[in-house]
DNA sequence: TATGAATGAGGTTTCATTCAT
DNA sequence: AATGAATGAAACCTCATTCAT
């Protein structure tokens, strides 16, 4: 799936250099877990350090932490827009199909990255703008189908889903090989699922977030 | 209600002088504000600049800004821990007092202030540890009582629901009047508690988190 | 003649404390000879360290580098529109009155300074594009005035002795002690202000800088 | 016009091949051109770029910016004394020789880069001495020629010349089209030159600058 | 040989904390 | 006891220089 997504390119558009094409993706990979680790409070060096490179590389290929940042944020939607698709596609409606998306996005557990600056209001990219509309469209409608099949409660909607997800911690385990907290988020987005079931008890205050409240909100950074 | 609550003294134990004491309680107020506000990274000096004191009294009063951190949790702490008392001596076992504490917890909102320096171990004080523990223990007890009386799902325990309500952010809106999204929060709890109704359907991967998770899970600090 | 300067104030407008006003005319002392010295690029540390003070204490004054450079061109331009109000005062037209001008003007020879970020376009605050106004239209009086008189040549203007004030490097000696050269620019200017004097020989290729070419120039940060 | 000149060559003496050699001649052209715009922080990474080639590419014919810089003074002062040499063969002593050459070394106007790093020794390489000390010569002899004619005043020598030089900035219009300002320098010179003209009113100082000033002046490196 | 990716020291700036007033 | 000025470590970012391709 990823086959459609071009390869970074420096700014000139010619390919870059193998080696300088792996170190990129590796600071991606790299910079995700740190921020996910650490909070976006984690510095350029933490990453330089982990990845075994130079500062000076990372700022070769991101202009400054808030670009590398939102690279990472365009990374992750788009692996969830590919995966709401893919729902989309085979079974849209199926509650299995629902909990499918929602569990890999949860996965993917760079979420807690986003309450980037918090209070700051920072500006996004057109790219992120732009795949950040794609993929709420695009969960939208996997929402509304679920709800006509009549499985998922009706009061809810595509953001309410986003900021629940991007509510659940990442990891919890102090250390990495503990299983045992391990899966809390886990047992959260169970919880989470049951509440999300078709129909719900507890009356939702509001209507529901409508696209002005949500362009609000990412305006102002809390995140995405 | 407080006055169970002892007054806060200085590490000698004399009482503090009139002023001071109101100084005191004013930069926990205010620093529970600004925190909640801007997250953990708020500078001291905002802290001193909202609350029209000097930088210096506030370190008269905290030796550093986790200690003060700290006094927030704990000053949180205690009032939950109040308010589950108060539930439990009324009426232990109603849907309706459970959820009167959460949504009191919630409404703390100094929650989001806790993932207060992740990755980095916090040495919690031992005064911290013991409300923790004792609001454990106090929300534990209520949760078994409403999971007696049947209306909350029995695979839950008293430390993931803390852990639930911990993630629900504090307060959304991007300018503090903007009612729109200010109660995102709330439509997110009330799935929340939908979910946690009896009997859930979703399966619940693990056994529940034991004390000795809880006890690593704090000691590295996520927060509270 | 300073009274009339009001001393610089934090922004609350309350006076600043003895010791913090005594230290912030210290660094306007040792910043404007540090860049005198070492030119725009010399570091803050470097003024930080001449004046026996951290790096913080700077930054609290000036919240900026590049403030910093303007708080001393405004200075200096402050010093130099009083030199030249007496100067207009006392005996305009006379060349004794326009050389001394002239001298005192080198001789603050924080001229240097003012390339500041060649190629760069650098904002001036109103302050400094409002001395700097003044500055230029009663430079312009006086060299009218010495005009009329006959005894300075008539097709230049002000904007351009402030040119060639600001082109005489500030301070030769390697050496501090060195007095052998230390008196070149000095040199320089008896050439230069013989050139200035009427009539002149050479054809001046241009009618001369407006105010139009005056802003523009000083828009695009040469300097001042 | 050049045919004096030898080939540059690498170290161990051979010749370059015909592109390299090209490439060495196009970087001394393309680094004089952005020295000259951007100041001496203009940044390697840019001469490559406007030169189209990569960055080995310049560190291989020039070890480190200095020496470039340096490469860069003699290039300039190869043509100089080439111009100087003229005067004096053709007609040594008139006033129009003597401004030729000065017009022309302001017009070579890399001037401005030679304060290159204010206040560091910088060691002057043989070369550079050495046309150095043949440019300051072959200047004086003019110098004396032109003063012996009566046209040039006695109490200047060729190093204030040269100094007085350097300091008229090269080029001032803030953006490339714009002749208003483009020849303020132009005026600058003319004055200057008036200056120059016997006998001078002014009395300058100082019996003026002798070989041993003017090697320590250059030792410390204003410049050149 | 030419390229441009990687390095890391050094500069600017922020802020928790100390301490003179 | 309160104040806020000073400190300096640590973060971000730039760029001269090296070196793998």
């Amino acid at each position: 799936m990823n086959s459609s997504t071009p390869p970074p390119t420096p700014a000139d558009g010619r390919p870059l250099r193998a080696d300088a094409r792996q170190n990129l993706e590796q600071i991606l990979q790299v910079a995700q877990d740190v921020f996910a680790d650490l909070g976006y409070k984690a510095s350029i060096a933490e990453v330089a350090r982990r990845s075994g490179l130079g500062m000076g590389t990372i700022y070769r290929h991101f202009p400054n932490k808030a670009v590398l940042v939102e690279r990472i944020a365009i990374h992750v939607m788009q692996e969830s827009l590919a995966q709401v698709r893919r729902a989309l596609a085979a079974e849209p409606g199926s509650w299995g199909a629902f909990t499918r998306v929602v569990r890999h996005m949860v996965g993917l557990r760079s979420s807690q990255l986003f309450p980037v600056s918090r209070g700051r209001a920072t500006e996004s990219g057109p790219e992120l703008v732009a795949i950040r509309t794609e993929l709420l469209d695009a969960l939208q409608e996997l929402v509304t189908a679920t709800q006509r099949a009549g499985v998922l409660r009706d009061d809810v909607n595509a953001f309410d889903i986003v900021l629940m997800l991007n509510s659940i911690p990442p990891r919890l385990p102090a250390e990495p090989d503990d299983t045992a907290t391990a899966d809390l988020a886990d047992r959260f987005l169970g919880v989470l699922l049951d509440g999300l079931r078709a129909p719900g008890a507890e009356e939702l205050s509001l209507p529901g977030p409508g696209r002005r409240e949500i362009d609000q909100f990412f305006r102002t950074a809390h995140g995405l």
